[in-house]
DNA sequence: CTCCTTGCAAATTGTTTGCATACCT
DNA sequence: AGGTATGCAAACAATTTGCAAGGAG
């Protein structure tokens, strides 16, 4: 039900940008959804998509990945380990609005997501003094997860 | 005299590691002082190290680099444009002890940066919450700035 | 039928690594 | 002297691009 409305959405954005409906993006889009807790790079979406349509090349992934960041349907994000990883967009999935943030441990590497976000009054603040108006964040903090800690003491 | 100051902390830490204090380390470390306001590629960094010591390999520089921020000397920085960015670590500049945000425009890709931080509040929580001792963050807003909303509209 | 899109392979780009030499301490 | 660092070149890995063929509108 939900995976319907997200693909209505992403069929009217091509649609209102004349390109056109394919089965790849479909599929990448759909990947995506399914997969929304995890941190997916391009690779790993190829891979997924590819058992269900194995012609689909990786530069298409990449494309795809581009187009569907630029209409706001996926986010990015950086986790220090080189690569861009990709998840369904805060803004579509469940339509809540809100990301989590990510708690990255120096020691371990772990990456540890953060519940809601609380950056309402901040992202209301910048507005006010700056006139920048903010349509979405990526806020990553760097330390020490609690299980490192111990190890160190 | 803060240039002094810095330089000397890196003395201090590589000696009480064992490592060796090189003018490369030194002169790298300065040209990210010396620009504080910008966010510099390794490429950006070799070309101006490179002015004063033509010898320096491109390599030396990722190497230090590496080295520096593990100190915590330098920050880290992705902005989407698919290379890592430094700057010199917020915590030994001036010593606040107090990052800045960066503001992303969607339609020009400039980069604005943004006040204080005003996170400490977050991050106090945090260590309440989950045990994830926070040692530094990156918060990144994604957005139009003021210029771009204006031709927008 | 037209133009967008794809898959493939080659090209790029950012970063890392191996190794012999040079340099700190 | 002894081990660390460096410069160079080669290796790698992620991403992009060119192009002929295929597919949506």
């Amino acid at each position: 039900m939900e995976q319907k409305k997200t693909e209505e959405l992403l069929r009217e954005k091509l649609r209102e940008k004349g390109l056109k409906i394919t089965h790849q993006r479909l599929l990448i889009l759909s990947v995506l959804e399914q997969n929304g807790g995890r941190h997916m790079t391009a690779e790993d979406i190829y891979e997924l998509v590819s058992e269900d349509y194995p012609e689909i090349g990786l530069a298409t992934v990449y494309r795809t990945l581009q187009l569907l960041w630029e209409m706001q349907l996926v986010d990015r994000l950086c986790l220090d380990d080189g690569c861009v990883r990709y998840e369904i967009g805060h803004l579509v999935q469940g339509g809540s609005g809100h990301s989590h943030h990510h708690l990255i441990c120096r020691a371990c590497n772990r990456v540890i997501p953060f519940g809601d976000d609380l950056l309402d009054d901040l992202e209301r603040y910048i507005e006010e003094a700056t006139g920048f108006h903010v349509m979405d964040h990526e806020l990553k903090f760097y330390g020490l997860c609690r299980e490192c800690r111990k190890k160190t003491e």
